[in-house]
DNA sequence: GGGAACAAAAAGTATGACGTTTAGGTCTCA
DNA sequence: TGAGACCTAAACGTCATACTTTTTGTTCCC
């Protein structure tokens, strides 16, 4: 069993518990008891049941007296917490759930980019045209590492330019999937260059208020984005 | 000070504090110590410390050694938590909240009910227009409510037949906005007939399997609703 | 066979003790 | 005077234990 580390108690419980069962290795309807969880520990009940407290929170499990915690059905997950999709991305669910994120992302991200071109601060602006000239520095002769920094912070910049908070949120989903992306993905290669070109203009757009081409253009980012889901990892609902 | 009702004590602490919190009441920076809480609310610190613990899950709160509980910026919040989004739409910060979730349906929707054209089973197809058709017939003789309960399964039908588990999960927020929008606004008329003709039509293009007229479609539906919006509560930033 | 009383199981709550971290004051020494 | 080391106390973190409440399954009686 992997066990995640963490700085205390409750973290490492609730690390552990909460990845075991997003990989499913405890199917809906199992039964956990405290007491157990206790001794498999090594810990007092007070951890367990602060533990138990925050899965419940998270919709993960439920709890009821006389029968014990049970593992609710997937459906009803709270997938918007920040950790259960870290767990989830860091086990079986993978593939699933970064298929799910990108949905996502292609339909956040283009209306935050025309709201973005309304409402960017200067300051936003020139952050964005840095980012987007930092991805293009590095675009070429494997530097990808560097590259994915730009490519985040780019991201980040227009979503919290957008002025939504809901849009600004999903800034560490983004960043999880481009990591995602650049990791665990085969990518011997430099970037798409024709990515590059459509980040510079997104920037453009945004920095002359020019919503609809902001929006448009990065539909075109988004669209590119799940084509190359669809090559490396196929929907299997088709 | 109110007091949110609950089934057991930690519900009710949780949503006493929760509300307080999100609404305001305790600003930035504020700390709570957990004795004084336990002490407030007649409660052992048992149950204050659980409830921390979820608080501080939902990144409401920050629990540090001889410090206490610290407050966080608003921009920390999990505002995707359901709880948040009930609380918040509950307090005072209620009419800015409903724009950003409004702005983020305007996105998403669009979205799924292109998947939904693509992926709808028949059975599904059936139950939207049913949705539909109900809307038609209660959409006139002031029968806000039956719309309502209509209008709220057509949504949450798009969103699930989608296939995608984030749109599907995005079901509650779009029931509480439709109903917020029902009950907190002055509506003595019957609603706009324009709207109900969009859903039969959307219905329509799912069943077809037209994917881009759905979205095109349900985009013209968050165009209203923002547009709405904004009659009725004007965004402050212009 | 059905319903009512009962017993046990497991979570919920309360309490007291102790461990651990750390902000903030104090003291020393250059 | 001021900077750094040291000490103290405050508040959370963890543990152990006892007791309460709800719920389920069983048993017993009609």
């Amino acid at each position: 069993m992997t066990t995640a580390g963490g700085q205390d108690l409750h973290t490492l419980v609730l690390d552990t518990l909460g990845l075991a069962i997003t990989a499913g290795e405890y199917p809906r309807g199992s039964v956990l008891r405290t007491d157990e969880i206790a001794q498999r520990f090594d810990v007092s009940r007070s951890v367990v049941r602060e533990v138990i407290r925050v899965m419940e929170s998270m919709r993960l499990v439920e709890s009821r007296r006389r029968v014990g915690v049970t593992v609710r059905a997937i459906e009803e997950w709270n997938v918007y917490d920040p950790r259960v999709i870290r767990w989830r991305l860091a086990g079986a669910d993978r593939p699933r759930q970064l298929r799910s994120l990108t949905v996502l992302r292609s339909a956040v991200e283009p209306v935050a980019a025309g709201l973005a071109a309304r409402n960017a601060t200067p300051e936003q602006c020139a952050e964005l045209t840095e980012c987007a000239l930092g991805m293009v520095a590095t675009s070429r002769g494997h530097r990808l590492e560097e590259y994915l920094r730009h490519d985040i912070a780019f991201h980040r910049v227009v979503l919290n330019a957008s002025g939504n908070e809901m849009f600004a949120r999903l800034g560490d989903v983004v960043a999880e999937i481009l990591t995602g992306r650049t990791h665990h993905q085969v990518m011997f290669d430099d970037p798409d260059p024709a990515a590059v070109t459509l980040h510079v203009q997104v920037a453009e757009a945004v920095r002359e208020g020019d919503a609809a081409r902001a929006e448009a253009i990065t539909r075109e980012i988004a669209v590119g984005a799940l084509a190359e889901l669809d090559v490396l990892a196929p929907d299997p609902a088709h």
